[in-house]
DNA sequence: GTTGATCTTGTGATCGCTAACAATGGGCCG
DNA sequence: CGGCCCATTGTTAGCGATCACAAGATCAAC
C-alpha cells in the first residue's frame, strides 16, 4: 500500500465507492433525469463520504465555459461602483457563478483593454464592463464575438446589453424639486463631462429647467471629488444670486457644504443643494442631504439576468434595462 | 474542406504553423531556459499571427493550480474594505493573477464559510480573507490544509500568515495628538467590539491615557456607521467636560460632526475630534478631520507577497506584516 | 413470449495543456 | 576520431471532467 499525501478525490473515486461508472456521477451531479432514484442516493453519499468537489478546471476544459464572470470596473472606492460590484457577486453568488474582478486605474481604452484581455484569458463565462465613459467604450469595438457581455452605465447609444439608471429621470427630479421649492433657476455642478453619468445628468437638468421655462445657468464642471466640489462652492457662494444649486453627486455636494459654510451662506436657508447617489453618510451631512437614490442592485440584478440570458443563450444580447431612481428628500432644501 | 465556425486556436495549431511540437510552444509560453532564439521567435510569431491565447482550464488541470486568487470579503462599501479591495486586484494583476470576489452580507461562520466554499470550488490558488472579526476566524478553523491562505485584520493571536494595520499604535497617535493639545482627557466613540480593528483601536486609546496618567472615560460604543456616531454625539455633547473624541472611524466622526453642530458645540472651539480611515471627504467635512491613515495598498501588497509566497513553496505561511498608520493634520483639532 | 420503445448505465474518445522521458545533433575532450 | 555531455526538440501519457454512442434492463402491448 502506498499512502501518497492524498490527492483530492476524483470522479472515479465517488464512482468506485458508489459501485458505478464515472460517468453516472457525473449524470447525477448534474442533475440529469434518467438516473435511478437508488443509485442517485447512492452517489449522493458517497461525495459526501469523500468530501468530492467536482475539479472546475476539467469542466470548463472540456465544456468550453466557465462558471466565472468577469466584472471591468474601475478601481474605485467611489460609492456608485462599489456598491455595484457588491451587489453584482452577490446576485451572481445565487446563481452558482462566481465573480472576478478586473479594476483599472483609469478608464482609458487601454487600461479597459487590458483588463477585458486579462479576463478572456481566464475563460469568463461572460463579461460586464462598468463603463461609464466613451473611451471604454471604443475599448470594447475591437472585443470578439460571442462573448456574452453586458454593459452598465455604458453607451446608451451603443447596440450592446446594457443596463443604465436613467440618468436625466433622476437629474429632472432634482431640478424640479429645487424649481418647486421657488427658486428662479438651479445651478448645477457636474461630474466630469466625458462620463455618459454626468452627461445624461446635465441632459435631465436643463431639460427639467427649459421645461420649466428657467433660464440656463452656465454649468460649473467637477470631477466627482469633493475637493471640486468645493472649488464650484468657492465660486457660486460669491454670486447672490445663486439660490439653488445641483450636484452631480453626494461628494460634490459635501464640498459644495463646505464651502458654503466657509462663506457664511446657510444651507438651506441661503442657498438649496440637492446631491446624486445617496451615500450611506449623506443623513449625516450638515445638514442632512436631499438627494437622489439610484437602486443600484436593481441595477446588479437587471445586469445579471441579462448576461446569464446571453450566457444560456436565450438571448441575442441586445436588450436594454433602464433604473429609475427616486428622491430622497432631508433637509437641504428650503423654499427661495 | 470543412469551414467550421472557428474556434479558438490551441496549442497545436501554434505548433503547426510554426514547424515544431506543441511541447517546444509550451515551452516558449513558460519561458523555459533552453529553447533557441530562432525557434522561440518562430514562436511567437505564430502565436500572435493566430490570436493565440492559451487555455487557463487546461493548464489548472494538468498543474493542479489556477492563476485566481479568491479574496472574501464584507459586502461592503465601507471605505476600509473597498480601498483594500481594489489595492490587491491592482497588485495581483501585475503578478498575472486574477482577483475573485466573494463579499459576504454579514461576518457570521456560516456567510463566511459559504465565501470559502464557493472559492474552493474554483480551485483558487490561494485566499485572502478580509477577516476583521472573531466569528471569521472560527470558520476558517475548519479551512482544508495545504490552501494558502493571508489573512486580512484578522486575529493577530492566530497562527496563520497575516497582516494588520496596527490599529493601537493608530489609536495612540490619535490620543497622544489631543492629549498634547491640552485636553485632561480623550473620549472615544469605537466600533463594534467584536471587530478586532475595533479592539485594536481601544486599547491603544487605553493604554495611551494610562501611560499619559489621564482618566479614563466610559467607552462609548458605535457600529461604523455615521448614524451611531450621531447618536453618541448626542450624548457627548450634553457633557460640558467633554472637550476631546476620538472616533473610531470617519464616518462615525462625520456624525459626531453633525450631532455637535445641531447642539451648537463648536468644532475644534468647543470640542476636538479625530477620526479613523482617512476617507478622500475627510478633508472637506466641517471642519476638515484629523484623521488616522492606514496605507491600504501597503496592506494588500504585503498581503499578496504573503500568499505569493506561499504559494509558490517559499513561505510556510506564518509570517505576519503590521503596517503602521499616519496622523494627518486637519482642522478639526484646537487646544483645550 | 416476442417485439420494440424507453429507461438506465457503461465505454471510449476528447478537450488543451504540462510532466516525464526519449531522441537527435553539435561541440569538446582526450 | 570515438565518446560523452549538453542543448534542443519530439513523443507519449495523463489531468478530470463531458459528450456521443452503445448495450443491457425494464416494461407495455400484442
Amino acid at each position: 500500500m502506498d499512502v501518497r499525501p492524498t490527492r483530492s478525490p476524483a470522479m472515479t473515486d465517488v464512482a468506485r465507492l458508489a459501485g458505478v461508472s464515472h460517468q453516472t456521477v457525473s449524470r447525477v451531479l448534474n442533475d440529469h433525469p434518467n438516473v435511478r432514484e437508488q443509485t442517485r442516493l447512492r452517489v449522493r453519499a458517497a461525495i459526501a463520504e469523500l468530501g468530492y468537489r467536482p475539479n472546475r478546471a476539467a469542466r470548463a476544459l472540456v465544456t468550453g465555459r466557465s462558471q466565472l464572470i468577469g466584472v471591468v470596473a474601475q478601481n474605485s472606492t467611489l460609492y456608485g461602483p462599489a456598491s455595484l460590484l457588491a451587489a453584482f457577486e452577490q446576485a451572481a453568488a445565487e446563481a452558482g457563478f462566481a465573480v472576478s474582478v478586473g479594476s483599472v486605474g483609469r478608464l482609458d481604452r487601454e487600461s479597459i483593454a487590458g483588463a477585458v484581455e486579462r479576463h478572456l484569458d481566464q475563460r469568463v463565462a461572460g463579461l460586464v464592463v462598468i463603463a461609464p465613459v466613451a473611451s471604454a467604450d471604443d475599448a470594447l469595438e475591437d472585443m470578439p464575438d460571442g462573448v456574452p457581455l453586458v454593459t452598465v452605465d455604458g453607451d446608451p447609444a451603443r447596440p450592446h446589453a446594457l443596463v443604465t439608471v436613467d440618468q436625466a429621470a433622476g437629474a429632472k427630479l432634482a431640478t424640479d424639486r429645487l424649481l418647486a421649492a421657488g427658486h428662479r433657476t438651479v445651478w448645477h455642478v457636474s461630474g466630469p463631462v466625458d462620463w455618459y453619468d454626468a452627461a445624461g445628468r446635465i441632459v435631465g437638468w436643463r431639460a427639467a429647467l427649459e421645461a420649466a421655462g428657467a433660464e440656463v445657468p452656465p454649468l460649473v464642471p467637477g470631477d466627482w471629488s469633493a475637493a471640486s466640489g468645493y472649488d464650484a462652492g468657492q465660486m457660486l457662494a460669491r454670486m447672490p444670486e445663486v439660490t439653488a444649486v445641483f450636484a452631480a453627486n453626494d461628494h460634490q455636494a459635501l464640498g459644495l457644504l463646505r464651502a458654503f459654510s466657509e462663506r457664511g451662506r446657510r444651507v438651506p436657508q441661503d442657498v438649496s443643494v440637492i446631491g446624486f447617489d445617496d451615500v450611506p453618510e449623506a443623513a449625516f451631512f450638515i445638514p442632512p442631504l436631499t438627494t437622489i437614490r439610484p437602486a443600484f442592485d436593481a441595477v446588479a440584478h437587471a445586469g445579471l439576468d441579462l448576461l446569464l440570458a446571453q450566457i444560456t443563450g436565450v438571448s441575442t444580447g441586445s436588450e436594454r434595462v433602464v433604473i429609475a431612481p427616486v428622491l430622497v428628500d432631508r433637509a437641504s432644501v428650503a423654499p427661495a
